[in-house]
DNA sequence: CAATTCACG
DNA sequence: ACGTACGTGAATTGG
């Protein structure tokens, strides 16, 4: 038997709320989260699975408050009150439930539940299924009805429920499913603020489709009625009567993407259901789950071949969907040598330690990989080259989930296969890391890659419905190329320029040093903020500011305030950023400069929540440039060849710019547009001043932090931190801008409002970041998501744009035969050495590039400079 | 190994 | 009433 279940799955979640509405404080999670909606859906979805047994089973969610019917008529479920938060919070887990319970879900951007239902009822009844179930709080989905598809409307909360097949409707109201739909075309409909013919309710619109068959009927008979205040107003109405029948009419064809086939349903995933039944606090229903249901996991032994010889490659077959997985210990892939690697399909896994396998042209390749940049990297120093593959497990994770790592053990866990050891287990860490026994090296090798091969698909299957198929191959893929050439071209810095800088340094701090142990009349540990607290604040007297979980906070913020009441503050500020340079920048780029003369640093590409890069090994995206102290570091990197100079190119305001876009605000769209300074419009417009000439520096300061606030999800307390002001006047700010661009607020409110229904946001390239504390009843917790949601779209999106422009600039370059090479990548940053007879030309290349990278409802700035050294190029 | 501080966008 | 700006990495101290 193939029988189908479609739920309305907004509609009875909005019933089983109110259903359980007046107990709403006895269903509370044992993390305080309200459940009852939760709950009451279960106890719908259990019972109507129980007794239909359904072979297919999809649960239809609408998508947003605009649907095709709004933009047909913008009243339409106009005037609904506002959803409740204790609703809106158990959204995102009502979807965790279903996922846990293995039913699927679906939902489309333009469309309501019941089109989605509609069209796959109507599709499975054309089909060779035996019977169709729709289950909703809604009546109008009755118009549904056919021989074999019944409706099923829930009464009493969601406990009971009510059969319409054509013949009940016959038999309750004496009408046809499709006169049903002329029924509500006539009285219109309140909730759904569709408006129907003045003065026609359910008794005088019965009585009129048993007469005259139809709403066409009706209309094509009018001239014959006789006259009376009714026949007035059904001519007066009649616009709105077929709107009403065209608002009220089910989509049967909607443009839907899911497939009958992708409704079969198997049955729950009972390790992810009983968690969610422990967090949930769903005693009785875990209990319910009997012990003998669960599968039990076996420890399964793992097969694999040894190849230590080259010619055992002669026998070898390449042609099927392999990985390649290289294992080195610990991160450095830069100067670590690769203990041993892996490779193979679901079945069969081939292991070595002879790296002579790799430079070996009957070696083919595999075209799925996990961490393709490290593998480039060290191939390139077996000296061989290693062109882009077809597929990053590594990537591919980081896209469909950044709220843990990506290591393949996570892998494992995340797609419930079974679980591997861990690295650290394996290696050991720390000091101790080891290479062990090759039969432990082997083995788990050979699961690694078992794990990759079988959690590609499932891979692919999130990647396809988060829409992030183009952002892994046409982004995150590239990417990993380009920043692996990058990496391994590295950047030339000059020792004794950092040398000499240092010695400086050292001059002035023990300067220094003698100094403050004088001021503070004995010597102490300056770097220790706690032997640093007790000179300040007990042996001195001066004020605490600001106090850390574990003492006195010193941090500069306070220390500026006590500078103009001591002396030695000062000094201890000065001395702090010189260590700083010292320590970090001269002492720990010189240990990372290789025997080349350059700095490789490590771009970690699956970290950040938002999409940025990294730097690691050394970190160069923090090279001081706020301060001269520390930006004299620049002076140290140079480029590679002579007659070249370093080029340096970022966007100006991107962040800003994303902002206008992706909230459409026409006065902040119309500043870039005429090209004002950014700053000074927003002092213009949120101080009231006319004149761009009238702003002064100290309006265009606090309009900068304003700015700066917009972007990060503006408080009032953080705005007035930042400016040294009162949170009322902080407060006074935000009102003001927000009144003057009320595109912003709008955009701030939708997304908050959209992170709390799905549960993540995305950039304009669908970059999804999850936020789990979004309905958090913590309130900190959740405003920090809150922020989140507002700020990582715009992060997210701006670290997006520039990782297209690197990888059109990339291909420029090459396929222009350009001597001219990136190197640097600083968050808005791309820093190049071009050879002074390219300057001209790359100059252009890469401004147009980084302008060109898309389309935004602004224009995209790059600014550009060059020198001799980094210190000049900016 | 956590906490503090400070460098960058 | 709650108590905050968004995203990172490295050096240092001290339990």
């Amino acid at each position: 038997m193939k029988k189908l279940l479609l739920i309305d799955g907004s509609s009875i979640a909005f019933r089983a709320f109110f259903a359980l509405y007046t107990q709403i404080d006895k269903f509370k999670a044992p993390n305080g989260l309200h459940n009852n909606a939760i709950y009451g859906f279960h106890t719908m979805l259990s019972n109507v699975i129980a007794a239909e047994n359904p072979s297919h089973i999809l649960i239809a969610f609408d998508a947003g408050k605009t649907t095709f019917r709004t933009k047909m008529y913008p009243e339409y479920k106009g005037g609904r009150a506002k959803t409740p938060d204790e609703f809106r919070e158990q959204f995102p887990f009502i979807r965790e439930m279903i996922d846990a319970l293995g039913i699927k879900h679906y939902e489309l951007d333009d469309y309501e539940a019941d089109d989605i239902i509609g069209t796959l009822a109507h599709q499975a009844d054309l089909s060779d299924f035996d019977a169709i179930t729709v289950v909703s709080g809604d009546r109008d989905l009755t118009q549904l009805t056919t021989q074999k598809i019944t409706v099923e409307i829930t009464i009493k909360g969601v406990g009971e429920l009510e059969t319409y097949t054509p013949d009940y409707m016959m038999e309750k109201l004496g009408l046809t499913t499709d006169q049903f739909i002329d029924l509500k075309a006539l009285m219109g409909d309140k909730s759904d603020n569709i408006p129907g013919v003045t003065k026609i309710g359910e008794k005088t619109g019965i009585k009129l489709l048993l007469e005259y068959g139809s709403l066409e009927g009706i209309y094509d008979n009018i001239d014959s009625m006789k006259k009376s205040k009714m026949k007035e107003n059904l001519i007066n109405d009649k616009d709105q009567a077929f709107l009403s029948k065209e608002l009220a009419t089910i989509d049967k064809h909607s443009p839907i993407t899911i497939t009958l086939d992708d409704t079969v349903y198997n049955g729950p995933d009972f390790d992810k259901l009983i968690k969610f039944y422990d967090t949930m606090g769903f005693k009785k229903f875990k209990d319910e789950l009997s012990g003998d249901n669960i599968p039990q996991v076996e420890k399964s032994e793992i097969a694999y071949t040894l190849i230590s010889n080259q010619d055992e490659l002669n026998d070898l077959d390449f042609s099927s969907d392999q990985f390649l997985y290289l294992e080195i210990l610990g991160e450095s892939y830069h100067k670590s040598d690769i203990i041993g690697f892996a490779w193979g399909n679901k079945d069969n896994f081939y292991v070595s330690k002879n790296l002579l396998l790799l430079s070996d042209e009957r070696f083919k390749i595999p075209q799925n990989t996990y961490d393709f940049k490290k593998n480039k990297v060290l191939f390139h120093r077996q000296g061989v080259d290693y062109p882009l593959v077809e597929f990053d497990s590594m990537l591919a994770k980081y896209l469909i989930s950044t709220t843990e790592d990506n290591k393949i053990a996570t892998i494992a866990d995340f797609y419930e296969l079974e679980p591997i050891a861990s690295d650290d287990e394996v290696y050991g860490k720390g000091a101790k890391i080891a290479v062990p026994e090759d039969d432990e090296l082997f083995d788990h090798l050979a699961r690694k890659v078992r794990v990759l091969a079988e959690s590609k698909g499932l891979m692919e299957e999130d990647l396809n419905n988060y829409s992030q198929k183009e952002l892994l191959s046409d982004m995150e893929m590239p990417l990993s190329d380009v920043l692996a050439k990058m990496e391994i071209r590295g950047i030339k810095v000059n020792r004794d320029t950092l040398n000499q800088i240092g010695q400086e340094n050292e001059k002035s701090i023990e300067k220094l040093t003698s100094e403050i142990y004088e001021m503070a009349g004995e010597e102490f540990n300056i770097n220790s903020p706690k032997q640093l607290g007790v000179i300040l604040f007990e042996k001195m007297g001066l004020p605490v500011i600001k106090k850390t979980k574990t003492g006195y906070s010193t941090a500069v913020d306070v220390l500026e305030i006590l500078a103009p009441q001591a002396p030695i503050v000062d000094k201890i500020l000065k001395y702090r950023q010189l260590t700083k340079i010292q320590s970090t920048y001269v002492q720990g780029l010189s240990n990372e400069i290789a025997p080349d003369d350059k700095i490789h640093t490590r771009y970690v590409q699956d970290l950040t929540q938002t999409g940025r890069l990294s730097s690691v090994e050394p970190n160069l995206q923090n090279i001081p440039v706020r301060l001269e102290e520390g930006r004299k570091i620049r002076k140290a990197f140079v480029p590679e060849w002579d007659d070249s100079v370093l080029l340096s190119s970022d966007y100006s305001q991107i962040e800003l710019r994303v902002l206008a876009h992706i909230s459409g605000d026409e006065h902040l769209i119309a500043a870039f547009e005429n090209g004002d300074d950014i700053h000074t419009s927003t002092a213009q417009r949120v101080f009231d001043i006319e004149n761009p000439d009238d702003v002064t520096a100290n309006d265009r300061r606090n309009a900068k932090a304003v700015n700066f606030g917009v972007v990060y999800g503006i408080s009032d307390f953080g705005l007035s931190n930042n400016l040294g002001i009162s949170r009322a006047e902080a407060k006074k700010y935000i009102d003001t801008y927000f009144e003057r661009y009320p595109g912003i607020k709008n955009y701030m409110e939708e997304i908050v409002r959209f992170a709390k229904d799905k549960g993540y946001v995305e950039t304009l390239y669908h970059r999804r970041r999850k936020l789990p504390d979004i309905n958090a009843r913590n309130f900190n917790v959740r405003q920090f998501a809150e922020r989140t949601a507002i700020n990582s779209p715009i992060q997210g999106s701006a670290a997006d744009i520039l990782k297209v422009a690197m990888i059109n600039l990339d291909k420029k370059l090459t396929e222009g035969n350009f001597k001219s090479k990136m190197l640097l990548q600083v968050h808005d940053e791309i820093v190049l050495e071009v050879p002074n007879s390219e300057l001209e030309e790359v100059g252009k290349l890469v401004k147009d590039t980084m302008e060109s990278a898309i389309e935004l409802k602004v224009p995209l700035i790059a600014d550009e400079n060059s020198g001799k050294t980094w210190y000049e190029a900016k």
